[in-house]
DNA sequence: GATATGACGTCAT
DNA sequence: CATGACGCCATAT
Protein backbone atom coordinates (compact mmCIF):
# COMPACT_ATOMS: atom_id res chain seq x y z
CA UNK A 1 0.00 0.00 0.00
CA UNK A 2 1.04 3.76 -0.44
CA UNK A 3 0.99 4.72 2.89
CA UNK A 4 4.26 2.61 3.19
CA UNK A 5 5.44 5.21 1.61
CA UNK A 6 4.90 7.75 4.48
CA UNK A 7 6.09 5.26 6.75
CA UNK A 8 9.44 4.62 5.40
CA UNK A 9 10.07 8.82 5.20
CA UNK A 10 8.31 9.24 8.75
CA UNK A 11 11.20 6.28 9.96
CA UNK A 12 13.76 8.78 8.42
CA UNK A 13 12.89 11.38 10.24
CA UNK A 14 12.74 9.82 13.18
CA UNK A 15 16.74 8.93 12.92
CA UNK A 16 17.55 12.43 12.61
CA UNK A 17 19.19 13.13 15.98
CA UNK A 18 18.71 16.01 18.15
CA UNK A 19 20.83 19.02 17.01
CA UNK A 20 20.93 17.80 13.68
CA UNK A 21 18.79 18.33 10.46
CA UNK A 22 18.33 16.61 7.23
CA UNK A 23 16.64 18.27 3.62
CA UNK A 24 13.28 16.77 2.22
CA UNK A 25 14.92 15.68 -0.59
CA UNK A 26 17.56 13.78 1.26
CA UNK A 27 14.84 12.38 3.38
CA UNK A 28 12.96 11.10 0.66
CA UNK A 29 15.84 10.31 -1.22
CA UNK A 30 17.12 8.17 1.83
CA UNK A 31 13.70 6.53 2.32
CA UNK A 32 13.76 5.30 -1.25
CA UNK A 33 11.82 8.08 -3.19
CA UNK A 34 13.97 10.63 -4.85
CA UNK A 35 12.51 13.44 -5.96
CA UNK A 36 9.36 13.07 -3.68
CA UNK A 37 10.47 15.79 -1.20
CA UNK A 38 7.18 17.40 -1.76
CA UNK A 39 5.62 13.94 0.09
CA UNK A 40 7.87 14.61 2.91
CA UNK A 41 6.10 17.93 3.70
CA UNK A 42 3.22 16.27 3.10
CA UNK A 43 3.77 13.33 5.49
CA UNK A 44 5.20 16.10 8.32
CA UNK A 45 1.91 17.74 8.45
CA UNK A 46 -0.28 14.63 8.29
CA UNK A 47 1.61 12.78 10.78
CA UNK A 48 2.32 14.52 14.36
CA UNK A 49 4.51 13.73 17.01
CA UNK A 50 7.19 14.02 14.59
CA UNK A 51 10.89 16.15 14.89
CA UNK A 52 9.34 17.75 11.70
CA UNK A 53 11.37 20.74 13.01
CA UNK A 54 14.32 19.13 12.06
CA UNK A 55 13.14 18.74 8.57
CA UNK A 56 14.50 21.79 6.29
CA UNK A 57 14.66 22.73 2.80
CA UNK A 58 17.64 22.61 0.47
CA UNK A 59 20.97 24.62 1.72
CA UNK A 60 19.52 24.81 5.27
CA UNK A 61 16.66 27.07 4.54
CA UNK A 62 13.84 27.06 6.66
CA UNK A 63 10.94 26.62 3.62
CA UNK A 64 7.96 26.92 6.86
CA UNK A 65 5.95 30.45 5.80
CA UNK A 66 5.02 32.91 8.74
CA UNK A 67 4.69 31.78 12.42
CA UNK A 68 5.61 28.39 11.39
CA UNK A 69 8.89 29.18 9.98
CA UNK A 70 9.81 31.17 12.95
CA UNK A 71 8.72 27.98 15.42
CA UNK A 72 11.40 26.09 13.61
CA UNK A 73 14.07 28.26 13.83
CA UNK A 74 13.47 28.71 18.08
CA UNK A 75 12.67 24.96 18.24
CA UNK A 76 16.10 24.07 16.27
CA UNK A 77 18.28 26.95 18.00
CA UNK A 78 17.28 25.38 21.05
CA UNK A 79 17.78 22.07 20.32
CA UNK A 80 21.50 23.56 19.62
CA UNK A 81 21.44 24.07 15.51
CA UNK A 82 23.31 27.10 14.68
CA UNK A 83 22.40 29.39 12.36
CA UNK A 84 24.06 31.49 9.50
CA UNK A 85 21.78 34.03 8.22
CA UNK A 86 18.55 32.54 7.60
CA UNK A 87 20.02 28.92 7.05
CA UNK A 88 20.87 26.82 9.32
CA UNK A 89 24.98 25.80 9.47
CA UNK A 90 24.24 23.08 7.28
CA UNK A 91 28.24 22.59 7.66
CA UNK A 92 27.58 21.56 11.17
CA UNK A 93 24.41 20.02 11.59
CA UNK A 94 23.90 18.29 8.48
CA UNK A 95 23.24 14.53 9.50
CA UNK A 96 24.10 11.95 7.10
CA UNK A 97 20.86 9.58 6.19
CA UNK A 98 23.01 8.30 3.54
CA UNK A 99 24.96 4.98 4.52
CA UNK A 100 23.07 2.47 6.50
CA UNK A 101 19.98 1.36 6.30
CA UNK A 102 18.01 -0.90 8.56
CA UNK A 103 19.69 -3.22 7.06
CA UNK A 104 18.78 -5.80 10.04
CA UNK A 105 19.97 -6.43 13.38
CA UNK A 106 23.51 -8.06 12.73
C1' DG B 1 -9.81 11.18 -15.20
C1' DA B 2 -8.44 16.23 -15.17
C1' DT B 3 -6.94 20.31 -12.67
C1' DA B 4 -4.95 22.72 -8.83
C1' DT B 5 -2.04 22.78 -4.83
C1' DG B 6 2.00 22.27 -1.84
C1' DA B 7 6.69 22.87 4.61
C1' DC B 8 10.60 20.88 -2.67
C1' DG B 9 14.89 20.96 -5.93
C1' DT B 10 17.62 22.45 -9.57
C1' DC B 11 18.83 25.29 -13.33
C1' DA B 12 18.65 29.62 -16.18
C1' DT B 13 18.34 34.53 -16.27
C1' DC C 1 20.81 37.10 -4.13
C1' DA C 2 15.73 37.39 -6.45
C1' DT C 3 12.57 35.48 -10.01
C1' DG C 4 10.78 32.50 -13.14
C1' DA C 5 10.30 28.06 -15.26
C1' DC C 6 10.26 23.23 -15.22
C1' DG C 7 10.29 18.59 -13.10
C1' DC C 8 8.53 15.66 -9.44
C1' DC C 9 4.59 13.20 -6.94
C1' DA C 10 0.69 12.32 -3.47
C1' DT C 11 -3.84 14.66 -2.10
C1' DA C 12 -8.01 17.34 -2.57
C1' DT C 13 -11.88 18.74 -5.19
Amino acid sequence: MKQNMFQRILRQVRRIPRGKVATYGDVAYAAGFPGAARQVAWALHSSSGLPWQRVVGAGGRILLTGEAGLEQRLRLENEGVSFVGLRVNMKEHHFSLFGRRRKRTR
